[in-house]
DNA sequence: TTCTAAAATGTAAGCGCTTGCATATACTGT
DNA sequence: ACAGTATATGCAAGCGCTTACATTTTAGAA
């Protein structure tokens, strides 16, 4: 960086030597007043920027979290994604992201890159990693958060994934639909969508049903995928009379798709998801879904961090509540 | 950190100067292929992982671009801040993504902490931006880029709003539609949007018409912002047969409040947006919008910015072309 | 006023790496 | 075999800051 201001201009200018200008910039509350005042003239005056990759490698400290996402590109991880960032920056650290596209190796080199980069703590989504990975995490000293999910084997701040698909699939089932498709998010992973697969199960096998092959198909995390996994459950031999998506995305997809296909839902088709995207309730008929707080996610995430880098215990497992929101798109089955 | 391996212990190990280390690191090509491959060996072996702070401070370069952008809650930003991420990635590079919600204070801030952060280039959405913002970005040496619209002051990778608005209301206009209705997003800060109004307004005074200010509504960039922007239109004393909205998020909104009003999309009104989201394409009836290449918007700004860093010179200002795309939600008017 | 403890400030040694320059080693042609 | 040159490596001085520890100043008590 060309003739950058350092430090040392600053301590000149104010009469003060650099490691009182220094503290004024991390603990002023150990400078006297005055003195304090004359550094901070001084700074502004100087328009003084302190060089991060300096304080970072004298403090060992980056006021970074890093943050591993499977990708950018979906609502429901910007959404939550948003909030860590507009945390974070209150409270003077920087998020650093990054997405993989659902795939294992780039996961695993994402965190040692964000490693290196010496964040001072992670946030990762789901508890499919490598093993390499989770090597990697357990012989790092720093604050470690998985989220969406949990694992005994770190702190972890997520959802019941299981019990919101049961949640939804109990719906479905009351309302009296027997024969009930899975439209999945691809599997390989995601733990999530494995988790939401088997909540739909258990409810199903509670009453006495199961879910046959047949009636589930893994899609792609768009709406694309929701209208191709819907095409593909209505030419099964048994159709279903309802659907539960693995999100509100696929969800949506396979709304509209129905509708394409001349298919009038709720009565001849009841559909239903996860997440509560804004979508889901401007649509038409609404989108019966699970709501997933995932703005408080984000949130308590990089409250939990924070808390983390400055020594605190955090909780080894927490989970966040979640609701069903019943609009139009479930109904009775046509009996 | 912790005992950390440091590039000495992986000097000593492959019996050379921590020199020749730094050096397989960062230019392998001068190390000879002997000895580097001992190198190497020892850096798997010890698993080193080289610390970016000190490499930063050491040399001046990060591998970081930083990015600022309205907000990452907007399928439209994420898609291109995917595609740069990606990119960068690919070259070694990290990117610092950070969001304002449009508030220029805070967009300033982040723009000062990213050049504390030393990040080797900075990308930045639109002109609209505080002075002492303009004031920074000069007054820094490292290669700035502007994207989505273009400014003289820097250079810039954009796409010509107003022309693309323009595009769409000749499509109105061809159609036959007279009275035009306009749901923009917010303008201040926001020179797209008001670049998209001025493309607007310009094809209708073409035409010789005009733009009323009752046809003219600013609304929130969401969905909850289309619907409210439709329901004001539609209670104008001159009701438009036609809607042009700034994007494709305000556009599918006016779509689904029409419909829940009971209006026929296209037959009693005709939508259309600008974007080309996923989502258009799949809404009943498809979304008659401009497609903006936004992803390759995100590569080729990396791509820039990679070039720009390692010296080369970027053209000042390039556009990139868009299209429209005719789908079942614009029509004649009634006659 | 003088002594002592507490508070404020200064001194200087690194943090882990890069890189200009000096030195050593490997090639080339004769 | 021997310069002479090109190539490979080592040496060591920082990069700009933080922070123990030492020193000085201030405040309080006697």
């Amino acid at each position: 960086m060309n003739q950058r201001i350092t430090i040392e201009e600053v301590a000149r200018l104010a009469g003060v030597s650099t490691a009182t200008v220094s503290r004024v910039l991390s603990r002023p509350e150990v400078v006297r007043s005055q003195t304090r005042e004359q550094v901070m003239a001084a700074i502004a005056k100087l328009d003084y920027q302190p060089d991060a990759a300096a304080r970072a490698l004298a403090s060992g400290r980056t006021h970074t979290v890093g943050c591993v996402i499977p990708t950018l590109d979906h609502a429901i991880f910007a959404r939550s994604t948003q909030a860590m960032q507009t945390t974070l920056a209150q409270a003077g650290y920087q998020l650093l992201v990054a997405s993989h596209e659902y795939d294992p190796v780039t996961e695993f080199e994402l965190v040692r890159a964000l490693q290196q980069r010496g964040v001072d703590a992670l946030v990762l989504v789901g508890t499919d990693h490598a093993p390499r990975l989770w090597k990697a995490l357990s012989a790092w000293r720093k604050p470690t958060l998985l989220t969406w999910s949990c694992d005994p084997r770190l702190p972890s701040l997520g959802f019941d994934n299981e019990g919101a698909a049961q949640m939804a699939a109990s719906h479905l089932l009351e309302l009296g639909h027997r024969y009930i498709g899975v439209i999945s998010g691809l599997t390989s992973h995601n733990d999530r969508a494995r988790s939401r697969i088997d909540g739909v199960r258990k409810s199903l096998t509670q009453a006495g049903l199961s879910l046959p092959p047949t009636l589930v198909t893994e899609q792609a995390f768009n709406l694309e995928g929701g209208r191709l996994g819907l095409r593909k459950l209505m030419t099964s031999r048994q159709k279903p009379s309802a659907i539960f998506c693995g999100n509100d995305l696929l969800a949506v997809g396979a709304l509209l798709e129905a509708q394409r296909m001349g298919l009038n839902v709720p009565s001849d088709l009841s559909i239903c998801g996860i997440d509560n995207l804004e979508i889901s309730e401007a649509i038409n008929p609404g989108l019966t879904t699970v709501s997933l707080p995932t703005q408080d996610l984000g949130r308590i995430a990089a409250q939990n961090m924070l808390s983390a880098i400055s020594g605190e215990i955090i909780a080894a497992k927490s989970l966040l509540p979640f609701e069903l929101v019943v609009r139009g798109s479930t109904g009775l089955p046509r009996r």
